[in-house]
DNA sequence: CAGTGGTCTAGACCACGAT
DNA sequence: TCGTGGTCTAGACCACTGG
């Protein structure tokens, strides 16, 4: 009984389903189920056993769906116990941060940067602080200013332990992206990202060309590779001229 | 030769492997190839079928394994032609955004919530462009101010379609987050955020108690049930009081 | 055409939790 | 002990891509 469509018609279920695979009809009915109140918030759904006898798919497949559902944060699995539906929309809210120069690039508009500085120093307190244990000596640290159409619209101050990235100090950051560089040199594994909105400070305003005051977008970023830190940052945007966005599908498929 | 572990061991790999399942070896072997270099951006990997000679793993195990990569964003898969590395980080750096008051709570300190207004209007031509076609008529409107310990952080306007909400205007928002219940009341689906930094208007200025002008972080929101809008609304969090934050790994598992 | 990935099954063994 | 979920296999059919 291979290949066998037109499953699902056993239950009161069934998309009008043509080429829509098996185990993602499943996980339709499941979420439908949830979606219209049938299945309340921490109701125990039927065991794969039952659902397999309730889909007509196999155990294989029906579990799959459940699998995917739980690790995209809408069912809740304990073995030996059942399954269960999560709270709604527990972690939800993403967004999305890209390398600058592609978005702008992806805007259609022209990216520049200056570079204002780069060098090795010794990092103030605060940032030494940041590395964390077992921390790293004189990092790399260069500040740029990128610009949209020749309008700056982002300050970018980047501190780099360079034994992890030992070349930092001899690349061309006005031909490519420091953040573009980074990923590509070393395998980060985690990121850490804080945003908060500030008062532009002088010298910020000066690199920017704004006003002193003037509200800006600021993004703390420390980027880790395995246990270390690879490299603490901090990016200004000008606050009008700039925002982060993103739009995403949180439960269907 | 059914539930023989072991495998992998003909590969130059075998992580040490005590009860790691097997797909999630196969994925380690991968990223570990990737990782280091062995499998530089673009490279095409073995098939499936070198794979399963190459691991002593069941094809299924190994698709299992390239199949959470490629949704990991670490691959890239296509049909009848390959699998390849994915440009590194492609879709990274994601911040989460929860209910406000729950993470006033995590943190150990009071929220509260005073409502400034709740009523249905006629929303302007601004939010209602937002909201599209076909649009919603007359919606939910509500502003409040969130405070954390009896300092305002937080000021909340939304605007919520009635016929996806109806009972949304006869809620008592100073006991539970207008969030909060609208997860639980509508099936959200898809939702849509825009961060910028904005200068404190008058209005905004006197109900977080800052002075006029002091930079604040705009958070704006539109939330999807099914093609529909549900939700429009923009959050203003007090500049130097609140910021959002996140740590997330990456790759690995 | 041969090779690739995408899906699906029937049955198996295991670890776990409740009874 | 029994039912739950977690993993794994061997083999199958399909759709797609390339030569």
């Amino acid at each position: 009984m291979n290949t066998h469509q037109g499953a699902l018609a056993g239950a009161r279920d069934v998309l009008p389903g043509a080429a829509i695979p098996l185990y993602a009809r499943v996980k339709a009915l499941i979420l439908r189920n949830i979606g219209d109140g049938t299945w309340p918030r921490d109701r125990r759904l039927p065991s794969e056993h039952d659902l397999v006898a309730l889909t007509g798919a196999s155990r294989m497949t029906v579990h799959r769906a459940l699998r995917e559902l739980t690790h995209a944060g809408v069912l809740h699995r304990v073995q030996g116990v059942g399954t269960f539906v999560a709270a709604p929309m527990a972690r939800s809210g993403l967004i999305e941060i890209e390398d600058i120069a592609q978005e702008i690039r992806r805007r259609g508009a022209v990216h520049g940067s200056r570079v204002l500085l780069l060098d090795r120093v010794e990092a103030p307190g605060e940032v030494m602080s940041a590395f964390g244990e077992p921390g790293c000596r004189r990092p790399f640290h260069s500040v740029l200013v990128h610009s949209e159409d020749g309008t700056p619209v982002q300050h970018e101050e980047r501190y780099v332990d360079p034994e992890l990235a030992p070349d930092y100090g001899r690349q061309d950051f006005s031909a490519r992206t420091p953040f573009d560089y980074l990923i590509e040199a070393v395998p980060l594994t985690e990121f850490e990202h804080v945003i908060s909105a500030v008062a532009a400070s002088p010298a910020i305003a000066a690199a920017l060309d704004l006003p002193q005051g003037a509200p800006c977008l600021r993004l703390d970023r420390r980027t880790w590779s395995g246990a270390r830190i690879a490299t603490v940052n901090r990016l200004t945007y000008a606050g009008e001229r700039c925002r982060l966005a993103t739009r995403r599908v949180v439960s269907t498929s």
